[in-house]
Parts: structure tokens; sequence; C-alpha cells
DNA sequence: CCGATATTGTACGCCAGCGTACCTAACTTT
DNA sequence: AAAGTTAGGTACGCTGGCGTACAATATCGG
């Protein structure tokens, strides 16, 4: 399963804030789930890429450059307000695909897409994808399908962030993050969580003081460990299970 | 323009709580854009309907029987939790299409869709749907474009449902209605739009209180007087202009 | 080792919106 | 015309979360 090929250094096409690592294998289940022909194809575009924390995939309002297959991580969209306000619409990892705008010839990307917690991935600018897209139907058939989930994600996520408290979007949020990192422990500070769920960073102050009395985190420092995976599906709310299972059954749907 | 078959009346094939009309001209953006080939091609499947207000188009995790094009009217995505609060994740009218997740394969839909402010419009089964749409390439493509755009949307609503007040919200809501029905006078009632903005009716008899001392709006029992648009612009969050200046960038990204 | 910086804990006043309940007014049905 | 139903106005106590500010640690750079 591991490309050789894209493991090659290519000098001079590192970007402007992430690095070019040497040999990196594909995790990516999108990229995992095509045909080999159309791997290939796409193989030989794709430049793998070191993803620290808070790298900015891409901006609000300005043409995307490149599209993302996470192969570890988490990267958050986020929809940013005038006065610096924002909020997550929606969370990816490895499962998905950061670009989604290109697979229907847009340039530009209305949100932002931010590295949540470092990892690494592949990339391909936003020409070559255009390009790849067209030779590789399977590849343009899963973007679409995934294109519908992270909708339905958001749309839950839109009606969680209206009706549920803070501490219960916390839960969620770090179970979200938590099947996609697949560690007990990851770095993450406060306040990039309050930016997510839009709320202020004493409140998640608070709520995370709650959960880890209740003996299911630990909060050092930048640093979150999942103690108790059980409890906090029990404190979050039912978008947890609703978007987790959602996508389940589709999944089964579509044979 | 207008399709004589499609307005035959099908003795026996109204649906529950629908009504199947006599004659109907196509009014839909997403129908009049096709080439012609493939509006006849979908017209014969397509019968014409009557949606009166509060309508269900889908239900929650039921599966989709029909997809619908909207002539004229107001339908609503909404998301509905277990205990019965609701929240509207996207706006639809004549521009769209109800019924996204059969363009990939997906049986059913998480979200409901409801007909907020009637109008009528021509729909068809699920199973000639996914028929159709093998041998219209265009009419695939225009629709996992409007996929993205109510995605955006849906991502813009779930910010503002999180950050804005309840008279922000009620005058954008508004004036995204408005825009679809394109009439200054249109039935609703305070219950409905509550359901939309995730609050309680009590909290939207006082925004809507507000805009009219502001001399905006005339409400009467279940109709609402649009008296002032550009004072409602001016009232609104920014995620209106947001929302309809994002579509206009992309329709003219994509030439 | 020390100062600078980043991260977290905590406190305080404030208010928008919640949950709820009740009243009135306007339509509908009989 | 009376009774029933639906929609809108209003009131009241309550509280979660806001805005803000400041103190207490932990980490980093020199």
């Amino acid at each position: 399963m591991a490309d050789k090929k894209a493991g090659v250094r290519k000098k001079g096409l590192s970007g402007s804030n992430v690095v070019v690592t040497e040999r990196m294998k594909i995790q990516n289940g999108l990229l995992l789930d095509l045909p080999p022909k159309e791997r290939k194809t796409i193989a030989s575009k794709l430049v793998p890429v070191d993803l620290p924390a808070r790298t900015t995939l891409n901006q609000t309002k300005e043409p995307i450059e490149f599209a993302y297959f996470l192969n570890s991580g988490v990267a958050s969209i986020i929809n940013v307000m005038s006065d610096g306000k924002s909020v997550e619409v929606g969370l990816t990892g490895e499962e998905g695909f950061v670009g989604l705008p290109l697979i229907v010839d847009f340039a530009t990307s209305p949100t932002r897409a931010v590295i949540q917690i470092a990892g690494n991935g592949l990339r391909i600018s936003a020409r070559d994808f255009k390009n790849v897209l067209r030779t590789c139907p399977k590849l343009e058939k899963s973007l679409q399908r995934y294109a519908q989930e992270l909708a339905i994600q958001s749309a839950q996520i839109a009606a969680c962030n209206r009706l549920h408290a803070v501490n219960e979007r916390l839960a969620r949020w770090l179970l979200m993050s938590h099947d996609r990192v697949r560690k007990r422990t990851f770095n993450l500070t406060q306040e990039f969580v309050a930016h997510m769920l839009g709320t202020r960073r004493a409140s998640v102050t608070i709520a995370a003081g709650t959960l880890h009395k209740a003996g299911l985190i630990t909060y050092k420092r930048g640093q979150v460990i999942i103690e108790n995976r059980h409890g906090l599906e029990l404190v979050a709310c039912e978008c947890y299970r609703a978007i987790s299972q959602q996508i389940k059954n589709w999944h089964k749907d579509s044979r």
C-alpha cells in the first residue's frame, strides 16, 4: 500500500509554511480506496507535507492553492466573522479531504481550513488536481460523497451550536477529534477549542474543569488526555452519535 | 419554456399530502439552465405538485421518495433534535433542489425538508431521478454545484446561529425568504420562524416587535409584509451579505 | 537562572434569552 | 352567534454564558 514515488523529495516545491518530508505512506482513506490505476495517476502529483498545528491549508475568500489528503492529524473547517469571532463548521482527518470547492470548479472557499492537531498529509496543486480529476471517475465520486458527508456534519454542528451547552459541545468535539487522531493524548490549547466552539476561552476552562472533575479527561498546558471515552460519550449531546451513526448508515446504503 | 406534457394530470399518482395540478410552467432555475435535450429527458418524469405551507418533502432518516424542483415558494432544510427542538440549516426556493443525498446515491436524509412558504414545483421519484441523472451530465454538474452552495449556506448559518442575536438572525431570515418569494407580503407564523431560528416563539415576538417599531416590517396573524428592505439589510448580521455575495462570486468563477 | 511569553484558573457584574404561563385578539366551525 | 382553535403579546424569575480583567503557573530563549 505504501507509495514509493511520492516519497522522493522534490526540491523547491515546498510551500510557504509547510515542510516537504521524505518517504511517506498513504494512510488517507479516500486514496486507499482508489483502484490502483487512479491511485497511480494522482500519486505522481501528490507531494508529502508535514502539517504542524495551526498550519493554514486555505484562507477565507482567497484562491485555493492546494488540496490536501490528510494521513494523520486533524483539520478544522472554520467560519470567521469580521469581528474575529469564529466557529468550526466541519472537522476532517485521515478519512477526508480539504479543498472541496475545487471539485465543482469553484476557485475560492468562504471558509478557512486550519490544522488543529499536528499530522502529515499529501497535497496537490489546484491545477493538477483539476486535471487528475478529469481522468479519475472513482476519485470524483468518492469526493462528491465525502462532500455530502461533510455537509451533513456541518448541518448537525449548526444545530448543536445553537441548542446545546458548552460542556456537551466540548465533549462532542473531543470525541470527534479522538476518532480522528486515534491517540489518547493530543495537543491543543483551550484558546483554540474556544474558537472551534464559538465561545469564550474562559468558558472552555470551566467546561474542561467539569469534565476533569468527572474523571473523563486530563488537561495540562496544551495537552489533553482522554481518560474515559465512554464517560465522555454519555456527557456529549446526541449530536456526536447523530454524526457518526449517519455516516455509518450511508456507508451501508452504498453497498 | 413552458412544458406542455408535464401539465397533463396523471390520475392516481398524486402523493399523500400534495396535489397534482394541471398545466405548469417551469420556473426552476436549475431546470431552465439545462440544454433542451436534457430538459426533455427529465420533463417526461416530472410531475407538477402544489406545495402548501407545512408540506413535508422528506422526513428525517426515512428513505427519500421524491426529489423536488421548486417553481415558487420556499422550503427549509431543518435539523430536528430528539427533544423536538429544531433549527434550520438551509433555505431553498426556485433557484434550488430538494433531495441532494440522492445525487450521491444515499437513500436517506438526516435532515427534514418542509415547505415554509407555499408555492408549487415539480417532483420526480427517487428511482426515476437516479435513472435520469445517468443520462444528464449537465444536470448532474448543476446539482453538484448547488450542493456546494447549500453546504456553504449551511456553514454560514451554523456560525450565525452561534454568534448572532435573535433580531439580527430574524432580519437575515426574512431577507433570505424575501429573495426567494419575491413578494413583499408572505405568510408565516412566528411559531414557525422560531423553529427556524432555534429559539422561543416569545423571542420571535419580541424581535418582530423591534423590527416593526423601526418601520421595517408589519406582522399580522400569519402574515409579514416587508416595509423597508434596505433597512432590514442594515439590521441583519453580516451573514446575509456573506451568503448572497459568496453565491454571486461563485457564479462569476464558473464563467 | 531570569525575564519574557504562552497557557490556564478564577472572579464579578451583566443581560439576552430561556422556560413557562396566561391573556387577548383574530379567524374557523357549527 | 356561540364555541373552539390558532396566533400573537406580555410578564416574571432564572441562569448560562458574555466581556473583561487579573493572577498563577508552565515553558522557552538567551
